[in-house]
RNA sequence: GUGGCUGUAGCUCAAUGGCAGAGCAUCGCACUGUGGAUGCGAGGGUUGUGGGUUCAACCCCCAUCAGCCACCCCA
């Protein structure tokens, strides 16, 4: 055990059970971005690095990129994050595409971070936009996308709020302060910041970026005020949707809400589990140029992401992940002895034809062991030909969950195993 | 990148610097045509790795790797 290999740092198996839940969130996700009539797409797994030293943010590209040379010397980057393989591809075909474009995406990606919990360096990623309009509309279909996502999970608006805010509201409301430019953007982060400080070293903060006591005091004042929205004709309107759309629920006005993009230039938003040791598990907002940076012309948009990780320790610690029952429509066909064996082959092989998914025994060994390896898989159905049997044609199937069983033809069988994986599944 | 906690059997964890153990799991038998129970027995260890201190190290010291947690960052 111990001259194994590692795996590499920050990075996850797949056992069955797990790929199992991988798939069943997919699914989710799948059914929730389709039924809003989005469009499945995906980008490379790897993209030069040039790609990302355009926008993206220093940080992301410098100290959180797997970066390499191939062999032709080119930098490439496992990607970090989809938005620009997004653009380009809109960019590219930005004259063919039917606008609005509304598209899904659920695939991997990569950052050399500091593994803890619910981040590692290779997570799954579900990505969601609207491209091309610029709308409340187009706004509150994305938080009901979100809230939909969840009520489908199974979580209640008390386990998870989205929370909202708008980036052109608190611009108003700092440039009220005499807060524009530099200073602004250095507010945002303060804002980002209050929840990780205490308050004295928060206040010490605002000091440290030149904030003056009167705007600092401004600054709590918005932060404060729950019902600033209303003075928001975009957020208004937005809640109203959300409110016809039935999500109203989900979806909470928050002053805290920033987000740490720089592209972000409308409504902004993260769900957050609201229960104890809470955390956001989804972000995202509007933009104004997501086109602009890979050459094309400006486009808006609305969209979010949201990691897998976080997304199955929230949706585990609620209960929403189904039991996962791999074996319960399959059927176990034993090997009796030597004599049999061919009896079994076949039947086995009668059984698939019919569409009833079989699994054959390797050995002949005690039929005891044989029976303990289908309890133990979850297999409900076996199947038996031993030397009575094989001499008249029969098949013994016993079902597992009531311990009964019935000798007949193997002619008859199959419905016989049909009813009882069916009845099961 | 910074700081803290933790690495002992497949898993969960014990073991004053002095023989490395238990429970669960696994395998075998009781039980030669039938699974979840019970009893008995067995196997399983370079104590994460590499150094150091010591007559003696799971234990103390240093380094390193990994996991967890908080920062940083971010979806």
């Amino acid at each position: 055990m111990k001259n194994i290999i590692q795996s590499v740092k920050g990075t996850r198996e797949f056992y069955p059970h797990e790929m199992a839940v991988r798939r069943w969130l997919y699914a989710l996700i799948e059914k929730t971005s389709e039924s809003f009539g989005y469009q499945e797409y995906d980008g490379p797994f790897i993209e030069k690095i040039d790609l990302y030293a355009a926008k993206s943010g220093e940080e992301l590209v410098k100290e959180q990129a797997f970066v390499f040379a191939d062999r032709g010397g080119d930098l490439i980057t496992l990607r970090p994050e989809l938005t620009l393989s997004l653009a380009r591809m809109i960019a590219q075909k930005q004259n063919e595409l039917t606008y609005p474009v509304r598209w899904w995406s659920f695939g991997p990606f990569w950052r050399y971070e500091k593994p803890q919990k619910g981040r590692t360096r290779e997570f799954f990623q579900w990505n969601i936009d609207m491209i091309g309009v610029d709308s409340p509309v187009a706004d509150a279909e994305l938080l009901a996308i979100c809230a939909t996502f969840f009520r489908n999970a199974g979580i209640s608006p008390e386990q998870v709020s989205i929370l909202v805010n708008h980036r052109q509201l608190m611009e108003k409301k700092l440039l009220e302060l005499g807060i524009a430019d530099d200073l602004k953007k250095k507010t945002f982060q303060l804002i980002d910041r209050k929840d990780k400080l205490d308050f004295s070293a928060w206040k010490a903060f605002a000091t440290d970026i030149g904030l003056s006591n009167d705007q600092f005091t401004g600054v709590n004042e918005i932060l404060n005020n729950r019902e600033l929205w209303q003075q928001s004709p975009e957020l208004i309107a937005v809640f109203n949707q959300l409110e016809i759309m039935g999500v109203r629920e989900y979806v909470k006005y928050d002053p805290h809400i920033i987000r740490g993009l720089d592209y972000y230039s409308g409504i902004v938003f993260e769900a957050w589990d609201m229960g104890k040791d809470g955390r956001a598990v989804l972000g995202g907002g509007h933009y104004g140029n997501l086109v602009a940076d890979v050459g094309g012309s400006p486009l808006p948009g609305v969209g979010f992401a949201m990691g897998d990780v976080m997304a199955t320790i929230l949706l585990e610690k609620y209960g929403c992940i189904p039991e996962i029952k791999p074996f319960h429509d399959t059927v176990l066909v034993t090997i009796f002895d030597e004599n049999t064996l061919q009896q079994s082959l076949g039947f086995a092989a009668v059984l698939r034809k019919k569409g009833i998914k079989t699994i054959l025994y390797p050995e002949a060994v005690k039929l005891q062991k044989q029976f303990k390896f289908a309890d133990r898989l979850g297999v409900i159905a076996v199947a038996v030909i031993g030397p009575d049997e094989a001499l008249a044609g029969n098949v013994t199937i016993k079902n597992l969950t009531d311990h009964t069983q019935i000798t007949c033809s193997q002619e008859l069988a199959a419905e016989t195993v049909r009813q009882i994986v069916k009845i099961n599944s």
